[in-house]
DNA sequence: ATCTAATCTTGACAATGTCAAGATTTTTTA
DNA sequence: TAAAAAATCTTGACATTGTCAAGATTAGAT
């Protein structure tokens, strides 16, 4: 009887999973709990057992969302030599771009789905959003040392790091620029443009 | 009976601005079409007169957004000389801050509560949004003109500084950046800091 | 094997977005 | 100026949704 079991097993992961498809293939206006457990199979009170309301759930999509972003750049960029820090900063922030473009909303929901204020209560996320920080932070330590950056507080270098390529990608999907502008070069062509007029040395 | 007329008058308006008044006072997650109408003293349903749905209000609530910005934009450079394009600037930058920390939920629907796709739907929505990022072109050109920032074709810079300023912020005010980091600098001085980053002379 | 806690279902309720029908007011037109 | 048309607003209804309470079912511990 393993088809009809009582239990789901793994029920949680399995609602973050089903939200984060709904979110993929029909945007965040879709995302209803109801829709999510329909999705997972079970009923539409079931999620209860599992996330305190709507918001945790979303609590953990978001989560999720950075755990993505931190495993989409370890895996750009983990077969760069060290001697090159500048490209793994140029693929890191590519893949960044490229989470963006392909899961939107997901990218979306992860930076504002969470009512700012409520933000203590989500331990997991604090966690995953702190390790991607942390990542783009070795990053840009690592082009400091290598003088493609210029040296001051490493805090101070990664926020300006972060927030050009972060305010880049936001207004990109929000479609912000116009469509006429930019009509010959690629948005990753302008993006790596972008970060060269805060780099030392020109990443090509 | 001037108390007790039927129609409101400027029922359209009073809708937005109780809607912003919602945002500010509760949050987005409170934005309802039957509380703004019960706030501007109407029937629940009386928006369908001058809103197709929800999002058509939310599409002009967004506009609204892009005003006020613009307005305060140029309210704050307005009386500083031509020959310090580096300080309007600098105070332009600046007042993009401040609105988005006075009306943080404003600020975010602004930019995010359209969706993507049916943007080309609110003509408006993409004038008022228009003529901002204009400003900030305009801005930027006369920094290009006085050597603060370097010669390279406008909207690209434009980008650049629309992109770290509006990225900065919006880290910001969705709390991604640790509380305990910058706790001496103040987040203005921070922002400044971000914007020498990419021009040429230092901006005080 | 029994008890307890975890998991899931069913049923209910209030809030919300939306529409249809009709009332009231304003504007147009003849 | 009077009738007709259009605009504005109200009331009532319905489907969707978030949420909770009560109870059924299962898994794990004693």
């Amino acid at each position: 009887m393993r088809e009809k079991k009582y239990h789901h097993g793994d029920l949680k992961n399995a609602l973050i999973k089903a939200g984060i498809e709904i979110l993929s293939q029909e945007g965040i206006s879709a995302l209803s709990l109801r829709k999510v457990a329909t999705k997972a199979g079970v009923s539409h009170a079931a999620p209860y057992s599992h996330f305190k309301d709507k918001q945790d759930l979303i609590a953990s999509i978001s989560s999720e969302g950075f755990n993505r972003i931190y495993e989409k750049l370890i895996s750009r960029i983990k077969d760069i030599s060290d001697d090159y820090p500048e490209i793994k900063l140029k693929e890191a922030a590519l893949a960044y771009l490229e989470f963006a473009l392909t899961d939107s909303d997901h990218f979306r929901i992860t930076f504002s789905g969470i009512i700012e204020k409520d933000k203590e209560k989500y331990p997991e996320y604090i966690k995953s959003s702190l390790r991607c920080f942390t990542l783009v932070k070795n990053l840009v330590e690592e082009c400091q040392q290598k003088g493609i950056l210029e040296k001051c507080p490493l805090d101070e270098m990664t926020v300006a790091i972060w927030s050009l390529v972060h305010g880049f990608v936001s207004l990109l999907i929000d479609r912000e620029f116009s469509h006429n502008l930019f009509e010959k070069e690629t948005q990753q062509e302008l993006l790596i443009k972008l970060l060269n007029k805060i780099t030392l040395k020109e990443i090509k």
